[in-house]
DNA sequence: ATTAATTATGATAATCATTATCAATAGGGA
DNA sequence: TCCCTATTGATAATGATTATCATAATTAAT
């Protein structure tokens, strides 16, 4: 996502850039493709804003996900994690390897022929979620 | 997923069925198709035990899960839903509606592709989940 | 600029889901 | 029956997240 549209998204939204949002914002831009909990953002930004506090990366998070700057995904690990939108498609495709744990995206959009199913059904849809368990190529022999 | 199927999967992890359990279970396999928390089965299997205790029912779904007698899926609302598996093939098909928060199962696998294409790139490819938001029928007027 | 009103923050308490602990109990086999 | 092990329910502990609240920072009005 470009820093134009996240700039948009923030004057559209009325948010104000405080240093401890800021601090968050750019430990999100500085991981695009990762997916940070709220705990590694924290320790990240506190590099920048030392006294900064969980309430306030919790609250910045869930604003900045409100405003579709960041998705806001649970990985079926008991917590959210957090990444910077990467386009303005709404696509959430995933690999976690269940090995090593990384959690690779693809790019591939290969279910327009299933959601145009579903709308022939009468469904409307919105967004999707696919997440691929997969080992990836460097665990496969392990 | 059939009776017998199930069966056979508790014989195999050595799992005996104390009326707790058997309770747990019983709930699951009458509601087929629905997606329950753990409170919900607590609630709903407490009518067979009535001194059922939640940490109980913890332990059962977990380990019915681990037997792959159960999905356990976290759906992005900080807890984690229970459903009893349909088939051998592993394929978690959900849609959820925005609005009235349903959730849907839908059959259809049209990932094959999309999984060739990461089996080529030297990824092994274990399971998938699929979410799809959207706006059930009966809601997308609303 | 000075003050008044609003908003944001950090510390911490509260909450919610889940897991761990542990004493009491229930089964199964010698 | 008695012993051994597995299971249970109550409850404490944990981890993630949210709510509260007094204080600090910003903005707006004078």
């Amino acid at each position: 996502m470009t820093d134009r549209l996240i700039w948009q998204r923030l004057e559209e939204g009325n948010y104000r850039l405080t240093q401890q949002r800021q601090a968050v914002l750019d430990v999100m831009r500085e991981n695009r493709g990762r997916h940070l909990s709220a705990e590694e953002v924290l320790a990240e930004a506190r590099k920048k804003a030392p006294n900064l506090g969980i309430a306030t990366v919790y609250r910045t998070l869930d604003k900045l996900s409100s405003f579709e700057v960041l998705y806001k995904t649970a990985f079926d690990e008991g917590k959210y994690r957090y990444e910077l939108c990467e386009d303005e498609h709404h696509r959430h495709h995933h690999v976690i390897c269940l090995s090593c744990g990384q959690i690779i995206e693809i790019e591939e959009d290969l279910l327009s022929s299933l959601e145009k199913h579903l709308e022939n059904k009468g469904f409307e849809v919105v967004d999707h979620q696919l997440i691929i368990y997969a080992k990836c190529p460097g665990c496969k022999c392990k």
